[in-house]
DNA sequence: CACCGCAATATTGCATGCAGTTTTTAATTT
DNA sequence: AAATTAAAAACTGCATGCAATATTGCGGTG
């Protein structure tokens, strides 16, 4: 039995129309028709409004009253506010981080760290990719703020798509690691102001190289 | 003709329903029968599912799943995770303000300043609680970041009904006026570190208020 | 007297249907 | 041929109904 068996229909269609907005199956301006939405999950069009009530408020899709739900279109000027309050929640959470982590999550963090070196030498870019996921997430975690720490999970998740690219430039992988490397001491040390300075320079990296490639491709 | 007509029942529901449970009509861990509340309202249990289940996506009432919906239960240690993302968030915008607001936001956020310096003297409290949202209000806005803006208009307004008080105690007054004139200071002068360490000791005082008071009521 | 199981009731989850509005299509006019 | 308008189709908002699940009240048992 799969677990997702105990959700309701509702919750079920959330997740799957969330993912497939999410993964560019559904892409930004598709509009969700009800009718066809239900036939495609073999369900009733209830359920797929409550989903679709569900998912505009996390952002994910546009009601538009009498008329069809879209797919929330991200404009670049929206796509940086989003990247920057990204980096200051990140940068926040890092803050709280050094302040309040426990020793043991200290120490996982370090290892994460740790781990995460193995795999530049060997320049393993998906197990980083991956492994740098965890690190980040222990950092949200280790905030002891779940509010921020779900804002933050939210963010990244809605930003993920636009992140893909980021760890192919050249050099990418060591440079992220000695980022890290100076964002944990700080944690580790307990000194605050510097964990919020050095994530907020490592995440304005990940935007620089971002808004480089936007630009790019305007061109 | 009210503006809300142009809304559909479910918003309408949504708010009027959001509403009742902010100012403490409908008390945490009330339930939410949708066939009670459809009564209530006159309308049918469709747009009451979806009005509690766009609240839900707010985190103002709990899903249970083939149970009934609850207002949502604030423990004590949540609000404290919620005052401390709140002041995060304050003080964040600070920052951000301080880097980018306009010479017209700055010079609006002085003029607002000034305006309270008045109220204080005149020890109107009630004008001082208005002036203060607006103060803050123009804060969120300079930090111009929409999303850290609306979480923090968000969480703001999730939080006002456990605020009433602080402006109660005596002196709380001129010393919120004297805190609010270093922000500014800051803001206005471009000291983006200031700011953020300014507001982030401005909010973390009404919280310590807060906290002396449930710990009072707890005895 | 407290506790447990079972039937009756209440309530949610979902399907379906209808009315009103928007969107599309097609015909008519300039 | 392009534009305008009117009719048709499609779609959303809401109401209602049914089946499945949870809750409540009650009788039996230890």
């Amino acid at each position: 039995m799969t677990s997702s068996n105990k959700q309701t229909q509702t919750d079920k269609l959330a997740a799957e129309i969330g993912d497939a907005i999410l993964s560019g199956v559904l892409a930004p301006g598709t509009r969700l028709d009800e009718h066809g939405l239900a036939e495609q999950f073999a369900v009733s069009r209830t359920p797929v409004r409550e989903a679709i009530r569900s998912l505009a408020a996390t952002g994910l899709v546009e009601l538009r009253p009498r008329r069809s739900a879209v797919v929330a279109e991200i404009t670049p000027a929206q796509l940086e506010v989003m990247f920057v309050a990204m980096g200051e929640l990140e940068a926040t959470c890092a803050r709280l981080s050094a302040m309040s982590m426990t020793p043991i999550e200290r120490r996982r963090l370090q290892n994460q760290h740790e781990r995460m070196g193995a795999l530049v030498e060997s320049d393993d870019v998906a197990g980083f990719i991956d492994a740098n996921l965890t690190f980040h997430a222990l950092i949200y975690a280790g905030s002891h703020n779940s509010i921020l720490a779900d804002m933050a999970v939210g963010l990244r998740r809605r930003l993920d798509p636009y992140r893909r690219a980021q760890f192919r430039s050249p050099g990418r992988l060591p440079r992220s690691q000695a980022e890290h490397d100076r964002i944990m001491q700080a944690i580790v040390s307990g000194d605050a102001a510097t964990a919020h300075a050095a994530m907020l320079n490592h995440v304005s990296l990940v935007e620089d190289t971002f808004i480089g490639l936007t630009a790019t491709r305007a061109a």
